[in-house]
DNA sequence: AACACTATGTAATAATATAACGTTTGAAAG
DNA sequence: CTTTCAAACGTTATATTATTACATAGTGTT
């Protein structure tokens, strides 16, 4: 019930290049998204693209940048994307998407020296998974 | 003076990278430095990109993952890179290497709510810059 | 000299992303 | 209901970014 909305107004391409994303357990590609959507008439780039461009502006996505890929927006209706953190694993590269107020805080209250803040960031953390650490 | 073994023990091709990116006050794409080194007999994008990724291995230059460009390092003696942090104007697109004591303590010593540390980070803010904000 | 390691040169190609067009659709205003 | 406008769509072509693969050359060590 309570994400009976969540996907309202996406259009037909949009909810299609979403499910992808949200179904999968990792950061996805835009031509393995491509390639996993032929079957359902997408079948040229420019048709991804536009949706993933929407679908980042619309916050239901994120693109991981390091990795060019792109990972469902977990955050609880997380309406608009501006501030995105994520934890990558250097060996299996898992991706998780962190969402720590303490690190939100800070960084949306971050001021540089001239005095300057920010309104939007993309932070990316690089090490060891707990699993990957064990081995 | 202080800076006379900063660049010694580079080869040919990253000293010639190097110092395209190092004199540009503007990140630099990977091809644009190719185009610019021609003249210098290096002729293939494997050549500049080999030595990009030894730069960055050293620490003397960053990538900008957002617009797949590279800026040298203005920190003092950076040795091996692996905390970065950049300020970027989403109008005149400028980037400046952010070093501010309180935000890489911060983000060195931050811990996932699984305990989790990370030895490693990338971090880009998105606003604007003075010039901009001003029109 | 033999070895390992790093760097180089080169051709080909893979992977990621956008430009440019014209058409269709769907919601809002008259 | 039909005009209008913006968003979304379909398609072709092309631009941009990055890597694979393989052969050669330099550099330092033992």
């Amino acid at each position: 019930m309570a994400n009976m909305e969540k996907e309202y107004n996406l259009s037909k391409n949009q909810q299609i290049v979403f499910d992808i994303i949200e179904k999968s357990s990792e950061p996805v590609k835009a031509y393995s998204i491509l390639f996993n959507v032929k079957k359902k008439g997408i079948k040229a780039p420019p048709q991804v693209y536009r949706a993933l461009e929407k679908l980042i502006k619309l916050g239901k996505i994120h693109k991981v940048e390091s990795k060019n890929a792109f990972v469902a927006c977990k955050s609880s209706n997380c309406e608009v994307s501006k501030a995105t953190a994520f934890s990558i694993c250097e060996i299996c590269e898992k991706v998780t998407e962190i969402a720590n107020n303490k690190l939100s805080n800070f960084l949306n209250s971050f001021e540089d020296k001239s005095g300057m803040k920010y309104k939007k960031y993309n932070l990316e953390f690089f090490g060891l998974c707990k699993k990957c650490k064990k081995t």
